[in-house]
DNA sequence: CTCCTAGAGTTGACGCGACAACTGTAGCCG
DNA sequence: CGGCTACAGTTGTCGCGTCAACTCTAGGAG
């Protein structure tokens, strides 16, 4: 079935590319936030999540569903987040372990400033030097991927 | 309804599922290694380029530049895979800080058995789900964003 | 009531990756 | 010779991300 080759030097080289490709451009976006706002992506998401939030508070579980994230990676991100006051944890009242998460004033204003740059980045980094084939090469991919994994491997918390 | 001026709505999905897909399909091969090999993938890369080196030996520099990464990034993992007896480092003779990092035996038989497995995987997970218009389309992508990181940032300690 | 389980959330350990600061050697120039 | 610089490599620190193990609460079965 398989070859005793599994991959022929040119898909090797294409992968090669493509890794070091992804991983130069998230360098580049986390150096522009961590530059211009002080924050790095993994905070943008979560704060941009948060503040698109209605009410303003989520739960851990909300959350990662919303992210697409481990639940344990988003304590984690929490836990520092909170250190850099961006968020706060306050005790669900009267109701058990349950945790809302919400928004502190530097975090939202964080946030505020940081989407629309962001966005530039991405645009300027990513979008601007994309074919629109390349666009739809790598969303089809994408999406498949996602649902590859969600039909293999529901680990991450689905309510259903 | 997000403040998020700087990309349409498309190009903000098209993102954030081509982050997500990127982990997940990262997860999905180094979970492939660890279990069926018991190294991760950067131990592979790294294993691998020294397997393909003439004469077994490759300095440090040397690495770093083969892989694509920073000295300091080859300089870690090199601890960690000392440590796991993977590889060693020998100093070249009377050449002063000048270091030889071979495989061992063991690092020797990690490469040869994980690669093809390895190639495997990256043929699963991630060509098969790809037409070829979609490989060139990503492919030409790749080799553009890696070359315009190497035009902009070739980094002010390595020219002259 | 007590035990048992399920779910939400947290924690610790560990490896990856970036950056900055450091050590040590070679070579050059006064 | 002493000092200056360039270069190769290492180290420390920190944030990200995963996994496994843990705590705490609620709810159900005996």
């Amino acid at each position: 079935m398989a070859d005793r080759r599994a991959l022929t030097p040119e898909q090797w080289e294409l992968w090669h590319s493509w890794m070091q490709a992804h991983r130069l451009l998230q360098r580049e976006l986390d150096r522009d936030l961590q530059r211009d706002h002080g924050i790095s992506k993994a905070e943008f998401s979560v704060l941009v999540t948060l503040h698109e939030a209605r009410g303003g508070a989520m739960r851990v579980g909300e959350l990662a569903e919303s992210l697409g994230w481990e639940k344990s990676r988003v304590a984690h991100q929490l836990t520092r987040m909170e250190n850099r006051e961006l968020v706060d944890r306050t005790d669900h009242e009267s109701n058990g372990r349950r945790v809302s998460i919400r928004l502190t004033a530097k975090g939202r204003s964080a946030a505020e400033n940081a989407i629309v740059s962001h966005g530039a980045n991405i645009r300027r980094h990513f979008f601007d030097a994309l074919t629109s084939d390349q666009a739809a090469a790598i969303h089809a991919w994408s999406r498949q991927t996602i649902d590859r994994d969600q039909a293999t491997g529901p680990e991450p918390a689905n309510d259903g």
